[in-house]
DNA sequence: CTTCTCACA
DNA sequence: TGTGAGGA
């Protein structure tokens, strides 16, 4: 059994969390050339470590809830700085994300009024025209 | 298998 | 925000 978790492992191929995460190794390069992952290189080759596997879960975290790598640079960028100065950036961009989503749950909600009362007429002038 | 870059949606 | 392709 040499084949460890991916939780207690320390070493881990572009292809490992790849495959992993369901991602492809090309975007796991493009959040690197963003500057939301520096794994360490061996020669040319990518050598992530847990570390770098946990900031992965945390870009894929962010994009799942419709953050922007830019938004989760920001947040990244901060780990090692100020924590409370990142806490609060979290909380602002939180605030942002769950209004912008309100706005948008209001418009559909606007949306599908409407379409409920072009469905209503059409259903009226059925019943009278036969 | 890995790397890189350029074009493209 | 990624993908496809082509070369090394």
């Amino acid at each position: 059994m040499s084949r460890q978790d991916a939780d207690t492992r320390d070493l881990f191929s572009i292809a490992d969390l790849a495959s992993e995460f369901g991602i492809s190794t090309r975007a796991i390069r493009f959040y690197e050339s963003k500057g939301l992952l520096a794994p360490e290189r061996v020669g040319a080759t990518r050598i992530f470590r847990k570390r770098d596997r946990a900031r992965l879960i945390l870009i894929l975290r962010g994009k799942r809830l419709g953050f922007t790598l830019r938004d989760i640079s920001d947040y990244l960028s901060l780990y090692d700085a100020d924590r409370s100065q990142q806490v609060s950036l979290l909380a602002g961009k939180v605030d942002e994300r769950i209004a912008l989503l309100e706005r948008q749950r209001d418009d559909l909600e606007t949306t599908i009024s409407e379409l409920r009362e072009i469905k209503h007429l059409a259903e009226e002038r059925l019943k009278k025209t036969g």
